[in-house]
DNA sequence: GTCTATAAAGGGATAGAC
DNA sequence: GTCTATCCCTTTATAGAC
């Protein structure tokens, strides 16, 4: 067993295993019990029932998703070292924990007001410094112009996406398991130059 | 009501917006009754359970997801306005459309093999066509040399995310529904943009 | 804290009248 | 084809002994 075996754990290790692959109502109490190697009943004396056991779950799960390595984004670096960083650190915690995306990119769309605690990037001035930077580079004339919503959604989609489509394109582009590692890890070299090229004056 | 609206055909409007916005662990099949304003009992008379009546909507939503639009990408015409067409219409479909894909690879994550029949796109040739497309323009210089794959996942990265992404962004960015709206649209050009100027020479 | 047993509710499916 | 009533299995939740 685990280094840090106490029930709760258990618990939530189970819980947190069993609630990714199958979301909130797909999800069985007495499956978390089992892969816990506990009582269903201790479910419930742990946290009183399902919805609160997956809000303690989702919170810890969305506070990964949204992650320190978010504060990549706001130190005080080249854009290009800054982007090369965070796509690096964060296909690597993907690879790590494949089904994340999708778990917390579904439930958010029916329980947006679990998500707000969880988001501490809004209140951690990471954006503002980052639109500084991009302001201040275009006006130098290092890149072209372009909006940190469209900076932020252009880095998030080449990052996130395969992941949340990997069945599609292993059956589209005929990849097993390993080739599909091996396609994530290409990405790593290449996301950064399409980000950077694509701001090419 | 709407004009077609013979019962098989309320249920199966029914049955696709619930479907999609639930799930189908999160569909009641009462909620899917009321909502096409009929008898529980009626959806087992068409459809004898709840599989067959998700089976027959998935196929036919997934068949929207991998659409005919995939097939401007195997047009002979130059890649730039292969790229701009496609962007355009799938923002186009996805805007009808948002919760679509979050539907499509959440189902698909848990029941690969539906997708199967519905992909007809491995089938079509068009991936060999923009490969041979790719690469001889990446030997006349007029691109970058990249695989089929990288361009597919990066087309539908920056096209798809945002909308699977949205109630995230909508927090982080502070927009509302219409602005989203605005956002998207100004996409439209700019994701043919980024692509374009990613692969330059 | 942990278990067994069981209550209580939820929800898919069917029988049978019309 | 459409409805009402009901069955019955599944799943959440609790009671109570240890």
């Amino acid at each position: 067993m685990e280094p840090n075996s106490t029930t709760e754990n258990r618990i939530k290790e189970a819980a947190r295993k069993i609630f990714i692959k199958k979301g909130l109502a797909g999800a069985r109490m007495q499956e978390i019990a089992d892969e816990a190697k506990i009582n269903k009943a201790m479910l419930h004396y742990y946290y009183r029932n399902k919805e609160q056991l997956f809000k303690k779950i989702f919170e810890e799960v969305a506070a990964e998703f949204v992650p320190k390595i978010f504060s990549i984004l706001g130190e005080d670096r080249p854009l290009e070292v800054k982007v090369q960083d965070f796509v690096s650190h964060y296909l690597d915690m993907l690879t790590r924990n494949p089904f994340l995306p999708l778990f917390v990119l579904s439930e958010l769309r029916s329980q947006p007001e679990f998500f707000e605690n969880a988001v501490g990037i809004k209140r951690s001035g990471i954006l503002e410094k980052l639109a500084v930077q991009l302001k201040a580079e275009a006006k130098a004339g290092h890149i072209k112009p372009i909006s940190p919503a469209n900076f932020m959604a252009n880095l998030m989609s080449l990052s996130i996406f395969p992941f949340l489509a990997q069945p599609m394109l292993q059956l589209i582009f005929s990849m097993n398991t390993q080739e599909f590692k091996n396609f994530i890890e290409e990405r790593k070299q290449l996301i950064p130059q399409f980000i950077m090229s694509s701001l090419k004056t």
